[in-house]
DNA sequence: ATCAGACTGTATGGAAACGTACCGAACCAA
DNA sequence: TTGGTTCGGTACGTTTCCATACAGTCTGAT
């Protein structure tokens, strides 16, 4: 697979292109490591953030993670029921929960950290420390171009919402 | 949204999540885009394969793509009923459909091209060209390394066939 | 000619994520 | 207090994709 996708490409097929393949295999790369933990990426990111910080909010942990408040949740149902994370009211908000870890989530994350290192030293054979802060440069200043993309209403799309009965 | 995940990161979150967040982002800004062609990226990607090569198998198509066969099928179906693009079967081969577009869909083509030139010109923006190249070079190189991962067999997954004949 | 194996496209079930709508709670103003 | 607005979490339907299994077809060896 991914032969020479880029080499028979044509013309419109350019760098965000390639960009978005590459992450693809990227992720799927490090599924396929983190299937020895049975977990995926998005929740080994989560559950190492609440290692890491302790008490967050669901919406919080959403946009750290980079998903939607509804995903978010069903994340945690899993881990929760996994026995990996626990959910705590907040006792000024009651409504919110304070996702926590546990000592068998702590214990994961762990495992977790060393399948990325040895994930990551795979990754990054061939590039140099420098290349890769360029690569962490270039990245920002197109997220940054992106987000003004998104941000744009839209153009025009053809069709308008009609009755939005609100 | 994304306020400055990188910054407050702990310290796994390294430029591969970078990347990965940066292609998702990148990729909804696309599909923001193309709505207005009633278009999602991997079906405009189809579609221009399909201008630009002519006859092309479903199987082929869907390796260039990125997507499995199934999905690939799927969505050739929708370009199907909406007149983009024509199955017509192979004379050599009476498998495989050669996928062929029509001149509604070649007119929609052109229409992408157009939204695509525009997008590039604002996501490159405060991107030189050799900056690009970089880019492009450096995503070859990981995408060489992720291949390589995802042809290991697996480390040791829990249903282990224990054949590590290297 | 025939049979096993490989390949193409399709059907199907399931996973993951989204967007919307909703409920309860908090907040803020009067 | 009351009423309106905002916010956190959840429920639901939809979309997209994958993995698997399957039927029809081709190919090559016997």
């Amino acid at each position: 697979m991914s032969a020479d996708h880029s080499r028979i490409a044509p013309s419109w097929r350019r760098v965000e292109i390639a960009l978005i393949d590459t992450a693809r295999r990227l992720r799927n790369a490090f599924d396929h490591r983190l299937a020895e933990l049975d977990l995926n990426l998005n929740q080994a990111s989560l559950l190492a953030f609440v290692n890491d910080f302790g008490g967050t909010n669901q919406t919080e942990l959403a946009e750290l993670v980079g998903v939607g408040r509804a995903s978010c949740g069903a994340m945690i149902d899993q881990l929760e029921t996994r026995g990996l994370v626990t959910r705590n009211p907040d006792p000024h908000d009651r409504r919110v929960w304070l996702v926590g870890i546990t000592d068998e989530g702590s214990a994961l994350v762990q495992r977790f950290y060393a399948v990325d290192e040895c994930f990551r030293q795979e990754i990054r054979h061939g590039i140099s420390r420098e290349e890769r802060q360029q690569l962490a440069t270039l990245l920002e200043r197109l997220g940054t171009n992106v987000d003004a993309i998104l941000q744009t209403p839209n153009p025009q799309k053809k069709s308008s919402v009609s009755d939005r009965s609100e």
